[in-house]
DNA sequence: CGTGCGAAG
DNA sequence: CTTCACACG
């Protein structure tokens, strides 16, 4: 059994799983449809090349099953779902269908990290029914870049740290809700060598700390998003050789550290502290995915005073669409 | 009848012809292949996303008739074959097999322009055996550049026009043989907005007229190449709405009248003074090469004392792998 | 529309 | 290895 998703001059045609020997027709039947071009009879051109593009075991998101029995400490169900997703490019994600997550998903709220695209360059392909949308961006073309979805009408919106030079990369969005701050973030990363280490350690990393705590002074925080960090040896699959790579340096796991010593939790490692292999990040290097040398570099970080009320983090490391996997968050609220 | 052309991961795996109905099972066994990644097992890695590429309708070079029988007017059978072709970037070529063509055509000697590729990055693919190759590229990366191929090794090959300020963007390859020089070249855009206009008509038309023309003092000359100019309305599908665009301005044209009045021919407008929608290129864009929406923008220009051997010029616009298509030049020499 | 590049991850 | 931006065509 295989998985094989089929795009024409980049518009998907098809995405089915096949089974060899029964299916001999149906795949015929894919060739041909793909080999005649799209539908659409305007677009045919006879004699053009048409370019194909085929994934083969790409499971199909609307048969994964995204149920979810757990409850909290307390007995009590869960009836909020929070995701969150580093989707490395909403353009190319949404071609590869990347989007079908959500509606098969369907979580309350879902956060986006690494859109790198301007709010209006946006594909309309990600407009799902029944979400409401928020989109930053920053000044830099095509890098970073947040974007966050929402069920029930968020109270307010407000984008940034309201720290000018934090600020210009589109990487914090905050939804204020009832009972609730969600906060998405896109931490900058350390970069190859290292270049950014000391703006990460010295500036961004107190800076939105002390925004969070600000916050949560005045309601519980749910922040979730990639926080380029593997936070213990634990959270990647080579801690050894990575010890100077942006992502698991000391300052950058201090800084983790130091969040989590101000009254947050990290969810994942709350409900599941020996849990090895568990990751949402694999570079495309080397098959890395496959062998599943990855690293857990997206949480939902949560205040403690939100424990009692935690459900369940689960890592969705069959979703496929970017170099992460969505993560999802069970809350009783 | 369709033609399918299936690479996975970049590699190619199949090149085919499929004849709907009959051949269920051997496009069952072509995904298959697919599906299952290339034949090399240590490449496997279960599960990973596999990324095949599928063109349609790509007409299979090695099934194509190259075969001629003209002559010169004299009735001599041709003795000579060259081809000439813009492959728009040699790497992409070379992934789309493009390279087949040399095989199947068997030219004496073949002409590239637009490698867009450093001598040392070129892919060995492209070594084919019984060619010597001369590669010339110039200062900017991924830019320009020519390529020369020839069964026989030539007497001497010189890069460039010996002129400084039009020797730095890999333009021009001289080969000298026994009775001909050869030359090939990729001839300056104008540009959108025609910013290179100046230079082309000012600078490079005259001194590349007159390099030919000093050629041509010591030996008959085959000249050949992207030359950037479509002559005559009969050149270009759309005249009209062209004669302010880069390839068909007037200071372009009266370049190329210039360069014939000096003692040289259009070898295919000569055989072929009326023939219409012959074109050598076509827009990637709005399935301009479907439509037949083109230019005639490569040529055999051939010293006027070789009329005599001259038997044939053919356009090969079946060849795909560029927004080119090859050119081929019979004669008896 | 498609090539190659370079920055970034 | 993949994304996007940009230059160039």
């Amino acid at each position: 059994m295989v998985n094989i998703r089929l795009s024409v001059n980049k518009r998907i045609i098809s995405t089915t799983v096949l089974f060899w020997r029964e299916n001999q027709t149906y795949i015929a039947d894919l060739c041909r449809s793909f080999a005649m071009g799209p539908k659409r009879k305007s677009e045919e051109g006879n004699g053009t090349p048409k370019k194909a593009k085929v994934c083969a075991d790409i499971p199909d998101v609307t048969k994964i099953d995204f149920s979810c029995e757990a409850k909290t400490k307390d007995g009590k169900k869960w009836n909020m779902k929070f995701s969150s997703w580093n989707i490395n490019g909403i353009r190319a994600w949404c071609e590869k269908n990347g989007h079908s997550y959500i509606t098969a998903e369907s979580p309350d709220i879902l956060c986006l990290q690494e859109t790198k695209c301007e709010k209006n360059k946006i594909p309309r392909d990600v407009e799902i029914e029944g979400y409401h949308r928020y989109w930053l961006s920053g000044d830099k073309e095509g890098y970073s870049g947040t974007g966050l979805y929402s069920k029930v009408k968020p109270i307010e919106v407000k984008y940034g740290l309201g720290i000018e030079k934090h600020d210009k990369e589109g990487r914090v969005i905050t939804a204020e809700y009832e009972k609730f701050y969600m906060v998405t973030a896109y931490v900058p990363n350390a970069g190859r060598g290292l270049p950014r280490l000391g703006y990460r350690h010295d500036e961004w990393d107190p800076d939105f700390t002390a925004y969070l705590k600000e916050l949560d002074k005045k309601k519980p925080v749910i922040m979730c998003g990639d926080l380029n960090v593997a936070h213990k040896e634990i959270d990647l699959a080579n801690p050894k050789s990575n010890k100077k790579s942006a992502g698991f340096t000391p300052e950058e796991r201090e800084g983790m550290t130091n969040l989590l010593s101000e009254g947050f939790v990290d969810s994942f490692r709350e409900l599941y502290p020996e849990e090895k292999g568990a990751y949402s990040f694999w570079t495309f290097m080397g098959n890395a995915r496959a062998k599943n040398v990855g690293w857990r570099l997206d949480y939902f970080i949560i205040s403690e005073r939100l424990k009692p009320n935690l459900c369940d983090n689960v890592i969705r490391k069959d979703v496929f669409g970017s170099d992460h996997c969505p993560i999802t968050l069970f809350m009783n609220l």
